[in-house]
DNA sequence: CCCTATTCCTGTGCGC
DNA sequence: TGCGCACAGGAATAGG
């Protein structure tokens, strides 16, 4: 559910509050959340004791804190974690507990467990220092070196759904369902056409409105659909109030008026309008010719 | 290589 | 009242 604007709010708040903070105990209290450390728990935990947080990142999804090792604490939210600064208000999900050397805490708090902790080395791919298991993650939209018409040539190579291309964050980071679906009603396009049969300059609208979306939203502090997603102090952004497309359905479309729908697809629901974003005429099947 | 379906997980809300 | 189930979905992985 966090998407780029609700991992870049929170990587600013660990950039105010945990720069040069040296850790003086660390416990996973959760083995899900330490799964992709796969040295494990107790290794993740040795080899942080007594670092010094010397930075944070981010690509995509993916955010990370730079250790005085020269490695780095790689975190990925997945649906339901949070990074947070201080005391815990209800420790039920509390998966990973940080304190620091001057009694201040840092703690993983993680409800539906998709979410986790690595420690992992970093790497140079392309002109930049990345963790190794962030190597394969494409650039995301707000990277200053972000390529917007070379992500435009892979989609018009795909030949698939321009929505699960949007969602490949091989192909592009940073957007989930959320985004993705506001990004294709801005651009008035229905996630179920092929990446193929676009043009150019659709497939350039879209990126273009997904990265105005998410540029706005990470303005308003990201979204939160739920409580689930909130910042480093625990708190919600505001962005749901300017969705246009998720989670609209049987509402007016802002442009139109018709009633918005949802369909099912990839395990996940898709909102649209129907007469913006008209599906594709025909339904190909694989016994076609 | 390219593409798609499955799997992991838990709290919430709804129908019966 | 309580049970069962659909739903929320990021991303690795298995399989076609």
């Amino acid at each position: 559910m966090p998407e780029l604007p609700e991992v870049e709010v929170v990587r600013r708040g660990l950039d105010a509050h945990v720069l040069g903070r040296t850790i003086a105990d660390v416990q996973v209290l959760h083995p899900r959340a330490a799964r992709r450390h796969l040295a494990g728990s107790l290794d993740l935990t040795a080899r942080l004791r007594g670092t010094q947080i010397t930075g944070t990142g981010r690509r995509g999804k993916y955010l990370w804190l730079t250790v005085s090792s020269g490695e780095a604490i790689v975190v990925h939210l997945g649906m339901s974690g949070q990074m947070l600064i201080g005391a815990v208000p209800n420790p039920t999900h509390l998966r990973i507990a940080t304190t620091f050397a001057d009694g201040s805490s840092m703690n993983f708090v993680d409800q539906r467990t998709f979410g986790g902790w690595m420690l992992a080395d970093l790497v140079t791919i392309d002109g930049s220092e990345i963790p190794e298991p962030v190597a394969h993650i494409a650039r995301d939209p707000l990277d200053p070196a972000f390529d917007r018409d070379g992500v435009v040539t892979v989609l018009r190579r795909k030949h698939s759904e321009i929505k699960r291309q949007l969602l490949d964050q091989t192909v592009v980071s940073g957007i989930g369902n959320i985004y993705a679906d506001e990004a294709l009603w801005r651009a008035k396009v229905n996630g179920a056409r092929l990446s193929s049969a676009l043009t150019r300059r659709q497939l350039a609208e879209i990126l273009d409105a997904a990265t105005e979306v998410m540029t706005g939203a990470l303005g308003q502090g990201g979204t939160s659909f739920d409580s689930l997603y909130v910042n480093v102090n625990g708190e919600s952004g505001y962005f749901d109030r300017s969705l246009e497309a998720y989670g609209r359905v049987d509402e007016p479309c802002r442009r139109c008026g018709a009633p918005m729908q949802r369909d099912k697809f990839m395990n996940r629901s898709s909102f649209y309008c129907p007469k913006c974003q008209p599906r594709p005429r025909v339904r190909r099947t694989a016994s076609a010719g």
